[in-house]
Order: C-alpha cells, then structure tokens, then sequence
DNA sequence: TAGAAACTTGACTATTTTAGTCGGGTATAT
DNA sequence: ATATACCCGACTAAAATAGTCAAGTTTCTA
C-alpha cells in the first residue's frame, strides 16, 4: 500500500505553487527546478489540475499558473481526485457488494477496507493546501 | 494508493482460519475453496505468516495451520507486517530526511505523509483479527 | 509400509501499473 | 518575430503485482 507520485508530486506542486508568488502566475518550469520534478511530467498533472479546477493557466509568455481557489479551500482531497490518485482498498469491483450479506467471510473484510478506505479519505479531507502551507518558519 | 491483495488475502484466510474449527488444524486447500484464493498463492502467504509466528503449521496429513495465538492478540499491523504489505507514503528514503529541516516546501510534504503513514498504521494497531470475527450473525 | 494429503521452498513469468519521455502543437508578451 | 509557456496525445522502460510451476519433505491412515 504505497502512494504513487502522482499524488505526491501534484501536492508538492501546489504547496510551490501557494508559496512562491501567490498573485502572478508561476510556470511550470520554475516548480520543476525547484522541486526536481520532470517538466513533462508536470504538465501532465497541471492538465488534470486545470481541468479539476483546482488551477488556473495563463498562457503565453509570462504565463504560469495561479491558484484558482483560496489556499484554505484546497483540500487534499481534492488534488488526489484531481490526479486520480483514488484510495481503492480492494481489488475487486465495487459490484460484487451487492450480493454482499457482511456475512460471509469475504464480507467480514469487506467491511474492514470500507471502513479504512473512509477513513483515510477522512485524513485528506480535513487537510487543506493552507494547513501545509502554514506551519512555522518556511522560508524555502 | 491502494491495498494490494496479499495483504487483503492474508486477512481473508486468517479470518476463515479463525473461524472455521479454530482448534483443529485447517488445510489451505480448504481455505483456497472457501475464499477463491490460488493454493500456490496461499501457500507463499503462509510461509510468511509461519515466519512471523502468526500461525503454526502441522505437518501431513490432517495437517494445515493453526493460529498461534488468540485472535485477539493478532493484529491487523501484525498481519500485514507479515506479508510485507507496508505502508509506503513516500518514494524516497528516508535517507533523505536527515537534511530535512521541516522548511522547503519537499520537507512540508514529507510532514504530511509521515502524519498519514502513522495514521493509517494506528488504524491497523486497534484492530485484531477478534474484531473482524465478531460482528453479528455470521454464519457462512 | 504404501500412498495420499498437506506443508516447504525457490524459481519463474505474465500482466498491470507507474513514472515518466517525446513530439508536435497553440497562445501571448515584448 | 520570437521566445516563453501552456496544451495534448502517444509512446515506453522499469518496477511491482499476482500469480504459476516444479520438486521436494513430513506424517497420518489404511
């Protein structure tokens, strides 16, 4: 059970992206020298981002991009779903619930992934981009 | 981020284990049948899950498993441990948070997943195998 | 004591997912 | 004009996952 760095990256972005000139827009090119995170591989996260309205794009010379939002209104939920890193606890479709009594003992463990599944999006939906943002003395 | 199946079959067949006669020894046959699981696949769990002092094998015929100890006192972490399904919320090493002084934006983030790996591992910590078994009307 | 049932172990492999790369666009500030 | 930056789809190498396979050893039971 690990988290990709799609997740990972896309965070980090965003964290760079609220920090460093909240008002002009930032490029892309800037977050990847900063961060180490190919250019390429940015762009496609910003895609998705952009499309999830979680950023705005300003194209062009000087373009970059910006914060679509209010830092506090980003959760980290968000940016996961915007990424499609999903939390799937198991493996098989969400179809075979249906004939799911919570009893047998397939069903037992079902309830278990449900469970941890709410649980951890519980985490990410009670993080918002300005919580990372506003711990004590960042200055790089 | 997702839950791969050995971890979620290793808590099935312990969860049948315990279940099903939880004196006598159960063969991984009879688990495999129950619960859908490849024998091959089941039988590298349980190399794992004997290594780990999970369950106790009994050799020949009539043999198969036995838990080694009250299912109260197993873990879901235990479980999990065993079968290396760990939670990894970071790609990098941990190497590199020696020069984490908790400032850069990478290091803002490192926060964050450290916080979520300790999460979800408290929620593996407060649930035994005990748990899953005793919830109301099993019967299959 | 033969044979079947069941554990033991290591090596191998197909599939899927991940984490990117690449190439060719389009828009806009200067 | 042209450089900078976003836009977008297709491709691919590497790693992880989810098994399979083969060749044992041990022990119960008939």
């Amino acid at each position: 059970m690990k988290l990709s760095s799609k997740g990972r990256y896309a965070v980090m972005a965003l964290a760079d992206l609220a920090k460093f000139e909240p008002n002009e827009p930032v490029s892309l090119r800037d977050i990847s020298l900063r961060q180490g995170i190919s250019l390429d591989y940015l762009e496609q996260l910003f895609l998705k981002l952009k499309k999830n309205n979680i950023v705005i794009s300003v194209r062009g010379k000087k373009g970059g991009y910006v914060l679509s939002k209010k830092a506090t209104d980003i959760k980290i939920s968000d940016i996961f779903f915007a990424v499609q890193e999903k939390v799937q606890t198991m493996g098989c479709e969400k179809e075979s619930k249906k004939g799911c009594n919570g009893k047998s003992v397939k069903c037992i463990t079902h309830n278990l992934w449900d469970e941890l599944e709410e649980y951890i999006n519980n985490f990410f939906k009670n993080k918002s981009l300005e919580d990372l943002i506003n711990q004590p003395k960042i200055n790089n």
